[in-house]
RNA sequence: CGCGGGAUGGAGCAGCUCGGUAGCUCGUCGGGCUCAUAACCCGAAGGUCGUAGGUUCAAAUCCUGCUCCCGCAACCA
């Protein structure tokens, strides 16, 4: 895929061999399609890939899939398929992404390719045999009718099994585990004598959560599923996550197989890029591994923040996962990769609307950029018929441009070495808004009337669009489908964009010839946009999915009336001290009273629910959540994006009536 | 007292490490220009820097208390 979007511009720097760099996305769980926080982590490594390569390097830029787990296995058996055809067309649906978000990478590996199921097995049982591994007993909450294991923060709200939310029991099962908790010391200083984790202030998240409180051993194998890499010397077990995924950036360079064999070229990684949920088994347990395995350790982890939709958490739940194919059909992927990287703050989160978007598109590409290009080309097309004479004249404000100019890929390129993806296009939009004003203080039309000044004209639309060059060339990485039609146009002879001239002003030819071209980015009518993305996006989606999932789940009356549900009446309620969404209710239900726990305390105050009126689910199995006794359950409506409303009854109904 | 992040003109952010005229982008208002994609350039208005105290000649910046928001808490980029 990479071939078409190579330009040659840049052949000559390619020759400069700088020595290699090997730069990683995680490999992303295929449990259901890419949305745009894929994009970012990837469309950010791509970047850094490709300007890496314009410097110079031989880059070895991997991505791919982690495909195994119970989840998927679970999925597959709902949609009736093996888990293999399940993933198989999300896999197809990543690397479509991908191409049309022009993604070059190198390698794409998949956990279930056979040359890294061999690989994992062989680390498996080498970390075995070294005493790294031993059998012991993993404990953890089991939803007995879905016949499977949870995590105490897989359980939903109350507590109970996230799939058909009964209450779960504890569990044990026998399983490995990864010894890594002799390990402490080593990984703290590590992390903290290195600068392998930025941004810094996560070393300190590191430390204090998981490092000082004490490392637990990391259960690596289960018996519950077999959707894994069974553990060849006890094919009961299944490897479990962390070992299975991480080895995927070594054994995509052959580490343990004959699939590859430039592990010895390309490790230690010099860039792992992950968002921060995963930053933890990215500088702990990796770490720690790579130190059991005697190998070198990688350089550097950056860890980015999360993409925000309209101030909320991007989920599926709430209906507002961004697709980011629609947002490449209509703006064009160019447009979207800009977006992602000039918004994305080191490190934290950053907001995301349409409207951010739509402008951001509009100021700094087609207002900006596009419309300097423009403009130029225009220029020089009617005073000078698209070639510029060779005789120019220098004059005032230009020493500024051109320093600026020349002084900008030594400011882009460590930016871009430091994953400061939005500081180096800040950087380069700031002389592109330098270029604009020059034209303002220039008047090039005033010159073009006045026959006297064509060598002054000729020298402003020179430096015009050797400015072009330079922007256009360093934005190559960011935006590798326009750039090259911008060098058209200003003209550029092949080899004019190599990583050495961007570091030059003055290279294009004095007698340089421009052509007219499309526009590059066209301008977003705001309103409209909005409103048409906005149809799109509506949680409408959503709904009708579920509606299509219930009528595919139909029950019988009888199964109906297992559950009974009673009235009753709210006589105290209070907050469940250290909780954060507890409320627990004193409820009349006619009999004996029972106390029931709720987790709505987000939308409704104690005093709002004492004296009124409703329905509970009477025959539910206790359960303790955070330590109060829940008998029951109150009933409750999802009331749209994060609001939820309680089903009061309505009149003088006797506390303990059947509801049916 | 589980851990962490945040609160700065209408919106989104920078500044805080190492105290000393509060800055950027967008938006608003006024002006200029006409080469250009109703784009570009200049100027203006608009801020008790969450809150209460402390240190200091001087605090957005350092210290303490408080309020509110958000995230994490062992498989959601």
């Amino acid at each position: 895929m990479r071939e078409n979007i190579r330009a040659d511009y840049s052949e000559e720097s390619n020759k400069v061999n700088k020595g290699k760099y090997y730069i990683t996305t995680p490999i992303y769980y295929p449990s259901g399609n890419p949305h745009i926080g894929h994009c970012y982590t990837t469309v950010a490594c791509d970047t850094i890939a490709r300007f890496k390569r314009l410097e110079g390097y031989d880059v070895m830029f991997l991505t791919g899939t982690d495909e195994h787990g119970m989840k998927i296995e679970q999925k597959a058996k709902e949609q009736g398929v093996t888990p293999k055809e399940y993933v198989d067309p999300i896999v197809e649906n990543f690397k479509r992404l991908w191409e049309t978000m022009d993604i070059s990478y190198d390698r794409y590996i998949r956990t279930t390719d056979d040359y890294h199921v061999k690989s994992v097995q062989r680390i498996f049982k080498k970390l075995y045999d070294k005493g790294y591994i031993y059998k012991g007993e993993y404990t953890g909450k089991y939803c007995t009718p879905c016949e499977s294991f949870w995590t105490d923060s897989q359980l939903d709200e109350n507590g109970c099994c996230p799939d058909c939310h009964r209450p779960v029991i504890d569990a044990h099962e026998e399983a490995y585990f990864l010894k890594i908790s002799d390990f402490a010391d080593k990984v703290e200083k590590f992390l903290t004598e290195t600068d392998y984790l930025t941004p810094k202030s996560r070393v300190n998240e590191m430390i204090n959560n998981f490092i000082k409180p004490g490392l637990e051993d990391l259960c690596v194998s289960r018996t519950s599923f077999t959707w894994g890499i069974p553990v060849e010397f006890d094919p009961k077990h299944v490897v479990y996550v962390w070992i299975d995924a991480l080895s995927n950036y070594i054994t995509a360079l052959g580490y343990e197989n004959d699939a590859y064999d430039d592990f010895d070229k390309y490790w230690p990684a010099d860039l792992h890029m992950t968002a921060k949920e995963i930053v933890r088994f990215h500088s702990i347990v990796w770490i720690i591994m790579l130190m059991m395995l005697d190998l070198p350790l990688p350089k550097h982890l950056y860890g980015h923040g999360w993409i925000n939709f309209n101030g909320q958490k991007m989920a599926k739940s709430v209906g507002n996962v961004i697709d980011p194919f629609v947002l490449a059909q209509r703006y064009g992927s160019d447009a979207v990769r800009f977006q992602i990287l000039r918004d994305m703050p080191y490190g934290s989160d950053c907001n995301f609307s349409n409207e951010i978007m739509v402008n951001r598109i509009n100021t700094d590409l087609a207002n900006g950029f596009g419309n300097l290009v423009s403009r130029t080309v225009a220029m020089a097309d009617k005073y000078f018929g698209g070639t510029l004479p060779e005789e120019r004249e220098e004059n005032d404000p230009d020493g500024e441009l051109i320093e600026m100019a020349q002084s900008l890929r030594d400011k882009v390129a460590p930016l871009v070495e430091q994953a400061q993806l939005a500081k180096a296009l800040e950087e380069i939009f700031k002389v592109i808004a330098r270029a604009n004003k020059y034209i303002d203080e220039t008047e090039p039309w005033v010159l073009g009337k006045d026959g006297q000044k064509k060598a002054r004209l000729a020298g402003v639309l020179y430096n015009l669009l050797d400015t072009i060059r330079i922007c256009a060339g360093l934005l190559m990485a960011f935006m590798p489908k326009t750039m090259p039609k911008v060098l058209e146009q200003i003209g550029a002879p092949a080899n004019s964009a190599g990583f050495e001239e961007l570091g030059r002003f003055g290279v294009l030819p004095a007698n340089v010839t421009v052509h007219k071209g499309d526009v590059l980015f066209p301008r977003i009518d705001v309103d409209k946009e909005i409103d048409e993305l906005n149809a799109l996006l509506t949680p409408a989606k959503t709904i009708r999915e579920d509606e299509d999932l219930d009528r595919a789940n139909i029950i019988t009356i009888d199964k109906f009336a297992e559950v009974k549900l009673r009235s009753g009446e709210i006589t105290a309620c209070e907050k469940v001290a250290k909780s954060k969404k507890l409320l627990k209710l004193t409820v009349d239900d006619g009999r004996h009273g029972r106390q029931i726990v709720s987790g709505i305390s987000n939308w409704y105050k104690p005093e709002d629910l004492v004296g009124r009126k409703i329905v509970f689910v009477a025959n539910l199995a206790p359960a303790k959540l955070c330590g109060e006794l829940s008998e029951g359950m109150i009933l409750a409506c999802d009331a749209g994006d994060d609001d939820v409303r309680v089903l009061f009854l309505d009149g003088d109904v006797p506390n303990g009536s059947t509801i049916r």
